[in-house]
DNA sequence: TTCTGGTTTGTACGGTTGTACAAGAAACTT
DNA sequence: AAGTTTCTTGTACAACCGTACAAACCAGAA
């Protein structure tokens, strides 16, 4: 019973001859999960667009969830590369450049994902993964994700030292906010009358310099007492001093 | 045959001894949709969650996607209320305090209702519908929130005259992003390793700043994006008057 | 009472879902 | 060559889905 386990393990040896039905399988799954959400997706729709019978995704898969799984496995290097271009930058405070670079680092990557061929719906799936919250689908949140954003969330923390991790943690969620919407957002085009396109790259700029100001807004320079137990906040909406923007 | 519709529409006669079964059917769908999204809910677990039996819920609402609408319709008075707390913003262009006044119109209201008890799952569900892109839906979408979208960014722009309504739009949609994301918010927690909780108001007080930081450091008043020094000084935003929170 | 029209319920139907499985085809090993 | 492992496919099944519908129930009007 359940011979699918086992040949499963041994599956990934690909380069013969015959087409890769494996990863059209991966690819399929990957773009309906992507458009539709996991459960407006089946099992035969995901065998229809790969052009297999529908047999197949169970051979190679085993159940739905774990296809669902396999995707983010398969794009385990694009995390890594996202991590390695965070290491890369130098974290000084002084320097105004740092935060920056740190945005960048987070929103870019994963916008030239979304813009490349291969990686359109991986970036989207990325994007949509996280209003999932069904729990199917949560683990994959936690494995694959979460040390990701305790990454940021550390280099953000240098980068503003004046801030608690607390402070930083709400501001992350934030920017991830944004981010994920933009990479899965169409309503831009109706919403402004005709004048932006989805895949316009100045927007990834805009979308960098509006996380740098709200991180800078919201966590001032000026100490800030630690938001642990505040009875009330005060709506100090203050912008200091003048910044200089970055350049996208 | 289907005699559903002809019913359905004179069955909001309520205030009757009897138990109110059609409300408790659409609170039920409320809290479900929102928690686990449209295709994983069955009808079956709404009427179990309404505590109904199963063909109530048809009578009353009919198809499963006239439900869903019917959630939305129900709700209307609270997008209303949205939009005269927009509409009370005095857009002074000039006042550095229109800009901070318009993002707490669009975030605190929804914040609050989020942190209600009658509205807690109505704001998790709006949060979520942004993000479902599926055809049952997407009315639902075009038909309730895109006039609530252009009152925001008309007004937005106001206050921002040296912005297209592109660059307008796109942060806009950055904005609604952070909002729906932290309204939906369940990982800040575990990130945050414990220091910030889901329901702490104070972080609305910080998604305010940031919003409006971000608005200011991605569309900066003068046109030239280098000079660190415009004509008009910022100065304090701070609030003039505590605008009353909404009462859903 | 009897009638009437909205409400409630149990049940059943056709269709779809995820998954399993045995048999066949192809490739590789000996 | 025969044997073995991996891949492919058609098909079947139990469970579940949304929806329909007829009968039962329950006010109030006649």
């Amino acid at each position: 019973m359940f011979n699918v386990g086992v040949k499963r393990t041994f599956a990934n040896a690909a380069a013969t001859a015959r087409p890769d039905r494996r990863q059209a399988i991966l690819l399929a799954a990957e773009k309906l999960f992507a458009l539709r959400g996991y459960h407006a997706v089946t099992i035969r729709q995901i065998a229809d667009e790969a052009g297999v019978p529908l047999a197949l995704v169970g051979y190679y898969f085993g159940a739905k969830h774990e296809l669902f799984a396999a995707i983010f496995t398969h794009w385990g290097a694009t995390r890594a590369q996202r991590l390695a271009d965070l290491a890369a930058v130098v974290l000084d405070p002084t320097d105004a450049a740092t935060l920056p670079a740190i945005v960048r680092a987070f929103v870019l990557p994963v916008v030239a994902l979304r813009a490349s061929a291969e990686g359109e719906y991986c970036a989207l799936l990325m994007a949509r993964l996280m209003s999932l919250s069904v729990d199917e689908v949560e683990p994959v949140l936690r494995n694959h994700f979460d040390p990701l954003a305790h990454a940021f969330i550390d280099a953000l923390g240098a980068a503003l030292p004046q801030a608690t991790r607390g402070q930083v943690a709400w501001c992350y969620q934030f920017a991830l906010g944004a981010l994920q919407h933009h990479l899965s957002d169409v309503r831009v085009e109706r919403l402004s009358l005709g004048q932006c396109q989805v895949g316009d790259p100045a927007a990834a700029a805009y979308l960098v310099d509006f996380i740098v100001g709200g991180f800078r807004a919201a966590l001032p320079p000026a100490a800030a007492p630690p938001p642990s137990r505040p009875a009330a906040r005060p709506g100090a909406t203050a912008v200091k001093k003048p910044r200089r923007s970055l350049s996208p």
